[in-house]
DNA sequence: ATTATCTATAGATCTATAGATAATGC
DNA sequence: ATTATCTATAGATCTATAGATAATGC
């Protein structure tokens, strides 16, 4: 739906509060008004955007891993190809400023639907890694915070000054040898 | 002053957009067009209290840095102690949500004091651990980001379920120990 | 009849300004 | 005189509602 679509892509880069149903209205071409015959509130309108967001990384990522190799590095660079194919997402700073917003009710859905959709399938690759004895001992909810806090620096990353544009993969890359190997050198380095 | 510590607080847990200016003289305990005897501007006061904001981390992490040993894992850990001494802030989430919101000249002055307050200090460590070859071949500011983004994480990851409070300092071993030397099992496991 | 839009507007805020007032320091 | 506050309010928004209107499908 068009209106699902324009209210996603603002609410995505400018934050629940930030953006107005005049502004998604516009994008739409339609009245602000006429909005209100689709979704019977602002905060409705935020919580089904999420949680089609949510429900579309949900599948996104379990079908990227589960078309990856069974080990974890794989695993890894499949799940971090999907979110680079996608707009990204700010889910630790939506967690923290928009989701306070809403109604008590709806803050409790979306979190856990958060927790289901994006924390789960990443938690469950860690947690076989550690099964295959692959990875040392460590929480998989923590390490899917880790990775997931590092996705999310990307962007960020990416365009600090003597940084290309098309250097993405290469810092994704990077990232995931030191998850897995660590800083430390390269035996063929020293 | 009053003013700018409630006005940090406030802005620190809800964002500039979600925080009015009678929020912040509610708390002052002063009337709203009171605020603007000593700024003259929301945006104003907000660009004073986030510089403050980054003087405070630079000279915090700078120092903690300096006490601590000369080697990454030290700085590292004295860097994370600095960040779980105050109260959290979410840096990304503001380079992403807030600052957008302000003045072209603002966003960018902002900007800076984030990359010479935040970045630098972090960079620098990493820097020099290279230079030390204590550590391999990598981009310092990419690596500050790295870590940084972790750090800001650390505060909902410790809130999941399952999670007691006490354990922050846990997860920041873990998290250390893991940049460091990878998620590769312990030699002493298997 | 139903669906999707529109116009018009009520009611709440929110920022910022103008001008008055009290308290403090020379 | 200066400093820091106050009251009152203008001017902009923003959400949401009420009721009219056009287009579509039976």
């Amino acid at each position: 739906m068009r209106v699902l679509d324009e209210a996603e892509r603002l609410f995505r880069t400018h934050g629940y509060n930030a953006v107005t149903m005049r502004d998604i209205a516009v994008d739409v071409g339609i009245r602000q008004a006429s909005l209100y015959y689709h979704f019977q509130s602002k905060e409705e309108l935020f919580v089904a955007v999420t949680e089609r967001v949510f429900e579309r990384h949900r599948t996104g990522l379990l079908i990227a891993i589960n078309n990856a190799e069974d080990n974890l590095r794989s695993q890894l660079h499949a799940a971090a190809g999907w979110f680079l194919s996608v707009p990204p997402v700010y889910f630790l700073s939506m967690a923290h400023t928009d989701m306070p917003l809403l109604g008590k009710e709806n803050t409790q859905k979306l979190s856990i639907c958060y927790a289901q959709s994006i924390f789960e399938p990443l938690g469950e690759i860690f947690a076989h890694a550690r099964e295959r004895k692959e990875i040392r001992e460590a929480r998989p909810k923590v390490l899917a915070g880790f990775f997931l806090s590092v996705m999310e620096s990307i962007p960020y990353v990416a365009n600090l000054p003597g940084t290309s544009p098309g250097e993405v993969e290469a810092i994704v890359n990077e990232m995931v040898d030191i998850l897995l190997d660590g800083l430390k050198p390269d035996v063929t380095d020293k």
